[in-house]
DNA sequence: CGCAAACATGAATACTGGTTCATGTTTCGA
DNA sequence: TCGAAACATGAACCAGTATTCATGTTTGCG
């Protein structure tokens, strides 16, 4: 009998407190990938089951057995698809940076107007986290769960903002200022109203808050 | 003009009359507190390796064993003082709100134009937060370990706020403006730029950082 | 069909780490 | 000075849980 990945393939020795360095570029986990539809579906609610049950209950509290039970497989039948449980939290991570920028480049396309698209976009990422506010939650979490996922997701999305910003500028549909700070403050804007909504429970309308926030990020609070 | 500097003083004592921190079901702190200089100073030791030991490898990851060890006591010494790994955690996230309130009251005291005042309130907490880095953390972590204690944080840090720039606004001193949705966004943007400190090791003089926040506060970024 | 390979199971393993406790040591008021 | 309370110790306890494995079951394909 052939066992697959036993001893040659990945070293999955993780005795100890190793330090792990895991690759933060890694687009493809190469680990235990279905190959058939069946698997694939399988593994699919895996994953839906690890996002509600990690944004609920957080990181530690989520045992493999509450995800496979919502999931409604065997404990086993985890590692057949993730070689730890680090590594379906990483691909959460993923899967929200990937989903967020898709979601706010959808909301600001063909939006000529620098400013206007900072309004579509704060409203788009609004709606998103009022959605999945199990991934909002994730995200947060991964700083200290996986910090290479967290540092890759906040980067990415600094550098697409501050291009975005020096692109405004050169064409004078903003004020001159540095980008990668205006860049960092905006994205701290978002955030903060983002987790009033998620994380404090605000029965603030988005649109108000959208409205409120332009007014600032675009004419400041000098009187 | 009084700024709510209320409770920012008392350094020690707060913890066990905190109005809301106490959990619902494990609802009594019924902390074991020192009665003799020697124990005071034990529980004090304990507290400051807490934060350095919690602050580096995070909540779960630091344990009870690590902690006693760098603060040169027996583990069961730690059960004395603390009734839980979860208090003493709580504990530190009290202490870093009334630290960060009292620095910023102090950085703003006397200063008598709010604009001048956001400047230099975002000045003192980035350098608190370069300073700290450690309780930063420990705060972002609030929010998976004890949120009650996260949202006390910022809604306490938001109401304070909040009415700095109601009276502001009433002096003509900034432009009208929701000023809850403003304080969110300003306390967003000067935690997004301590995170690019501290977590992200930016090495970007906080000066830089301050004039260009504070740009972007009083004019906006329209053209 | 028939038979590998893929998939699934869930009990067993191995180990971590928070908490307790029986036993000493130090402090301090009377 | 002395005894009780406060303080300190660290080994042991024990619950939880990530991961493995031997054993079935299903699927795809010749």
């Amino acid at each position: 009998m052939r066992k697959p990945a036993d001893e040659a393939d990945m070293p999955i020795r993780a005795a100890g407190k190793t330090p792990k360095s895991g690759h933060p570029k890694t687009g493809h986990p190469k680990t235990g990938q279905p190959k058939t539809a069946r698997g694939e579906a399988t593994r699919r609610g895996i994953l839906a089951a690890a996002e509600r049950v990690i944004g609920e209950k957080g990181y530690n509290d989520a045992s493999i057995g509450h995800i496979t039970s919502e999931a409604g497989v065997a404990q086993g039948t985890f590692y057949i698809y993730f070689t730890t449980k680090e590594q379906v939290f990483s691909e959460l991570v993923l899967e929200m940076g990937r989903l967020v920028r898709h979601t706010i480049a959808e909301a600001t396309q063909g939006i000529g107007n620098r400013l206007e698209a900072e309004k579509a976009g704060l409203r788009a990422f609004l709606e998103f986290v009022r959605a999945h506010p199990d991934l909002y939650r994730i995200v947060q979490e991964a700083l200290f769960v996986d910090p290479d996922a967290y540092e890759a997701y906040y980067v990415t999305f600094a550098a697409g903002y501050r291009t975005g910003l020096e692109d405004a500028e050169a064409a004078g549909q903003i004020s001159a200022g540095d980008p990668e700070t205006r860049a960092w403050a905006l994205m701290g804007i978002a955030r903060s109203l983002g987790e009033q909504l998620v994380v404090f429970k605000s029965d603030k309308p988005i649109e108000a808050l959208v409205d409120s926030a332009y007014d600032l990020i675009a004419n400041g609070i000098k009187p």
